[in-house]
DNA sequence: TGCCTGCGTGTGACCGGTCACATCCGCATA
DNA sequence: TATGCGGATGTGACCGGTCACACGCAGGCA
C-alpha cells in the first residue's frame, strides 16, 4: 500500500478532475462514459483536464459500480494448441480493440470440481463477458454450467446442440468434404481418418469426409481417434503404416500429420508416393514442410474476434451481430498425389 | 443489471454471511483472509455458513478495498510463438494455483503509444501485479516505462542489463555450446548459426555458440539474423544451402530449423547427410519429425512459474525467492551427423 | 402569466469489500 | 481492589466510480 500521506503518490481521482474542471464528478462520469447530455463546451473543458492530469479512469471502482468488469474473460482448455491459442489470440486482438481487458482461465477436464470451480471463477464480476472456448468436454461443461444470468458466448465444434448461448463455428465440413474428394479424384479408393479428441461423429471434419465418400461410393474406414499428444498420433500412424490397403490419411490437424508422416516414413513409405496425407489447421510454416503439407486453412482468429462481438452483443442485450466468417478452405501442396498404381 | 427487486436474484454478501453467522462483516473478512485473530469457534461457524450460503467473495469489492487485484497481468509481445506462449501457460498454471487471476495484455511493439498504452493499462489496480516477457525490445520497452510503484517481474534473455526489476532467464549459454560442440566433436570445422529477433549478441545463444567456436578455434562465421516468420526463416537457409562450406547449422528455434531443413532440401541437400542442423526451444513433437531434430530443451513452463513466484515476493514485500530453473539441455537426435569426407 | 417539457447539471446513496481504530472481556499482576 | 494487558470482536470511514433522482433554467404552448 503506498500510503497517501507524503506527498501526492496516488493516481488523481474522478474528484480530482471534477474540481479541476469546476463541474461535479458525475460530469465527469459523462464525459468519459460518452454521454451525449453533456454540452459540448463542458465536454471540451473537462477532457482538458483529463489530458492535464493525466488521469485514468479506475476499472476496480467502475466494475463495483455497474456491477460487472469491461472485460472479457477466455475459458479454455488449453492455450498452447493451435487451435486454441489462435482462438485466444483473435479474442485479445479484437478486445484490446474495443478496449475490454482480457483474462484467461484454464479449466483442466470436465471434472466437476474443475468445471464448478471455473465456473465460480468467471461468475465474479471481475470476469466480465465470458468467452468460453468449447471445443472438447470440458469447455462444454463449463458452458453449461454457467449461470443463465452471465453475459457469455462460445467458440465451438459444428454440431454442437444443446446450448443455451451464441455459440459460432467454424464449419470445416465443406472442405473436408473437397479435401476428400481431392483424394478420391487422385485415384485413392478410400480415405481413412485420424480424428482429434474434440471431435465428434457429427463434427465438420468427419461429416464432411463421410459425405464425400458416401457420394463417392467409396467404403468407410473406421475412424482412429488420437489424443492431443503426438506420440499417440505416431502410434495410429505405425498402424496405419502397416495396413497395405491405405493409400490416403486424412489427419484431424497438421501436427498429427506430421507425426502420421513420421510413422509412414519408419515403416518404408514415401508420401506422398506411397501415401498422401492431409491436415487441418494450416499451421504457420506447413508451406515449409517436407514435404509441403495440403491442408484445410482454418481461421481461428477470425472465429475469436467473432466470439468477442457476440459477447459485447450480449453484453448490450442486443441480438447476434452477422459477423461473416472466412469459411476453412482446402489448400493443395506437396503431401497429396496419385496412388501408386 | 440484474435489478436488485425481483426475488433474491444477487448473490450473497459478505454482510449476509455476517447476519447469518451472528458476526460483524470484519470477522467474516477475517476468515477470509486466514488471520490469526480469530477464535477457532467463530471461524467454524463462518466457515459453515459460507459453505451453506454458497458465498464467494468479490474480486472487484477486494480489489477496491485493498488498493490492488490479486491477480497477475502478463504483457507479451506474442501468445503464440513457442516461448511466449509456453512462458504464458506456466504462469497460468502458477497462478492458478495461487488463487491468483490471470490478465493478458499485447503490446504489439516497441512505438512510443504501444507501449504507453500497455504501461498504462497494467498500471489500473485492476491489473494486480505485472509479469511483462521481455524476450523483445517491446517488452523491454514495457518494462522500462512500467512505474516504479508497480509490483513487477519480467521474463527476459539472459544477457539484459538496466532493468530495475526481478528478472528471470532461462540460461542456453551452456548447452547452446554444448550444441556447437557437439557439431564440432562430428567433425565439421565450424558451425554457422541463425539468429531469432529476440537475440542479441550477449544472450546465450550467441555467447555460448562463439565461446565454443572460440575453444575450438573455429572460425566465427558471420550471425544469420531472420525473423519470426518462417519464410523468413526458409529465405536464410537457401542463402545457407548454396554455401558449400556450409555443414553445419544451429538455428535459433525449431521452427527456423524446419523451414531451413526445407530450403537445404530443395537445393539437393541431405539432411543429416550433407548439413546437420540442430534446433532450439524442444517443441512438442520435435522427435517425430523427419528426420527426428536434434535440439535444446527449454522450459519455458517453468520460467513462467518462476515468475509469478517472483512477483508474488514483490506483492507481499519479501525478497527474491530462489527457484530453480531446469536448464535448457540439448537432445541429440537424427538431424546431426558427422559432415561427407 | 402559468405550466409543461427537456436539456444540462449536481447530490446522496450505493456497490462489497478493507482499513484503522475503538471496545469489550478475562486474567495475571501489583 | 485497582491496573495492565492482550486476544477477540465490532464500528465508521473509505476505496473511486455509477445509479437514481432532484434541480435550475430556458423555450414553447395554452
Amino acid at each position: 500500500m503506498p500510503s497517501p500521506r507524503p506527498g501526492r503518490e496516488t493516481a488523481p481521482s474522478i474528484r480530482d478532475v471534477a474540481a479541476a474542471a469546476g463541474v461535479s464528478r458525475q460530469t465527469v462520469s459523462r464525459v468519459l462514459n460518452a454521454s451525449p447530455k453533456v454540452s459540448a463546451e463542458t465536454r471540451q473543458t473537462v477532457m482538458e483536464v483529463i489530458e492535464r492530469l493525466r488521469y485514468r479512469p479506475n476499472r476496480v471502482a467502475r466494475a463495483l459500480g455497474t456491477g460487472r468488469a469491461r472485460g472479457v474473460t477466455v475459458v479454455t482448455s488449453d492455450t498452447m494448441l493451435y487451435g486454441y491459442a489462435s482462438t485466444l489470440q483473435g479474442i485479445e486482438e479484437a478486445a484490446r480493440v474495443e478496449g475490454l481487458a482480457v483474462g484467461v482461465r484454464v479449466v483442466e477436464s470436465d471434472r466437476e470440481g474443475d468445471v464448478r470451480s471455473a465456473a465460480d471463477y468467471v461468475s465474479d464480476p471481475s470476469a466480465g463477458g465470458v468467452i468460453v472456448i468449447a471445443f472438447d468436454a470440458a469447455g462444454i461443461a463449463v458452458l453449461r454450467a454457467l449461470p443463465e444470468s452471465l453475459p457469455a458466448a462460445a467458440a465451438v465444434e459444428p454440431g454442437v446442440r444443446g446450448v443455451a448461448r451464441p455459440a459460432i463455428c467454424l464449419d470445416e465440413q465443406q472442405a473436408s468434404a473437397e479435401a476428400t474428394r481431392h483424394l478420391l479424384a487422385l485415384g485413392h479408393r478410400t480415405v481413412h481418418h485420424v480424428a482429434i479428441p474434440s471431435e465428434s461423429e457429427h463434427s465438420g471434419r468427419q461429416a464432411g469426409w463421410r459425405r464425400a465418400l458416401a457420394e463417392a461410393g467409396a467404403a468407410v474406414p473406421p475412424v482412429v481417434p488420437v489424443g492431443w499428444d503426438v506420440r499417440s498420433a505416431y502410434e495410429a500412424g505405425r498402424v496405419l503404416a502397416a495396413d497395405a490397403g491405405v493409400t490416403a490419411i486424412l489427419c484431424g490437424n497438421d501436427h498429427i500429420a506430421l507425426a502420421v508422416r513420421r510413422a509412414l516414413f519408419e515403416a518404408g513409405k514415401d508420401v506422398p508416393g506411397d501415401v498422401s496425407i492431409v491436415g487441418f489447421d494450416g499451421v504457420p510454416g506447413a508451406e515449409y514442410w517436407t514435404p509441403a503439407l495440403t491442408t484445410v486453412e482454418m481461421d481461428f482468429a477470425g472465429l475469436g474476434r467473432a466470439t468477442v462481438a457476440a459477447v459485447l452483443a450480449e453484453l448490450a442485450g442486443a441480438s447476434q451481430p452477422a459477423v461473416s466468417l472466412t469459411p476453412p478452405r482446402l489448400v493443395v501442396r506437396e503431401s497429396t498425389a496419385p496412388p501408386r498404381t
